[in-house]
DNA sequence: CTCCTAATTTGGAATAGTTCTAATTATCGC
DNA sequence: GCGATAATTAGAACTATTCCAAATTAGGAG
């Protein structure tokens, strides 16, 4: 295992659902996308911002904010809000919780079966239409740090 | 029915809810407080200074933040953050979760039978142990704005 | 290839929401 | 009433994010 940061395991994927939208495959883009795909541990914008530098040194915080953005609208990344904090952006795209460990400040993810989600639906009354739901979990885990 | 935004549903409630966490009732925190109870549409900190401000001319927003955040503290009020939006503040204390209309903006209560609570709470993997649950919805609804 | 046009990136200024600070004011127990 | 403590206030400061206008880069047409 080498410690690069880069693309090795978004071959073309990434160029193509980019192209989907009409968008370019730039790369900051696929550095911004490596480091999320590398280090899963929910990120704000500024520590992307950290880990992609080394790779380009020259690369702003606007346009890692800017690609984090075109990530999300091309349902590559999903952001995450936890109560005031900074959006923190996650590659995980199967349906998922967050669980938010307080002693740590650690965010996992907690895969959910697809059940649940009809479930969860069926406690709306009538003439609510939900498209999506977002569960998020507080409380103290003994779990290891994201890959 | 009048318009005044006061003290009417809670006599001394606060002031003992205070008073347990060694804290003393005063005209901001019951206005505060009574602004929540008097329209429960999720307001933002702004929107309950702009409703206390009539009644409390000289009270600056920073009180208000304070106040709210006393309120947190105590168990009377709930703080709700939707995405990267201001903090909104809810004074139902009953297990629930949220709807976020997308096209309203508007914000509605959800209650949520104790059962449920069981049942997610089950989807986490052992190490996990949660002491909240935070859900939140979005999509259309055809429900009417709150009282 | 080279030009043209449009997409993208960049740095810095601007903004929104919230928190902090130091000074003033109000309140409670004695 | 007096002193100690809690609460409020105004404004400065801060953080995360967005906006903007200028510079750069990258396909596509000829």
């Amino acid at each position: 295992m080498s410690t690069e940061t880069t693309t090795a395991l978004h071959p073309a994927g990434l160029a193509q659902k980019l192209a989907d939208s009409g968008l370019r495959s730039t790369p900051q883009r696929e550095v911004v996308y490596g480091v999320l795909l590398n280090k899963r541990d929910h990120p704000t914008a500024d520590e992307v911002f950290t880990r992609v530098k080394p790779e380009l040194p020259g690369i702003s915080l606007a346009t890692v904010y800017n690609c984090l953005e075109t990530l999300v609208q091309c349902d590559l990344v999903r952001a995450v809000n936890f109560e005031r904090g900074p959006t923190r952006y996650c590659p995980n795209l199967r349906p998922h919780a967050h669980f938010h460990d307080e002693a740590t400040g650690q965010t996992h993810d907690i895969d959910l079966p697809p059940a649940l989600f009809a479930k969860l639906k069926s406690v709306l009354p009538a003439g609510f239409d939900a498209n999506a739901v977002e569960i998020t979990f507080r409380g103290k885990s003994t779990a290891p740090a994201a890959n």
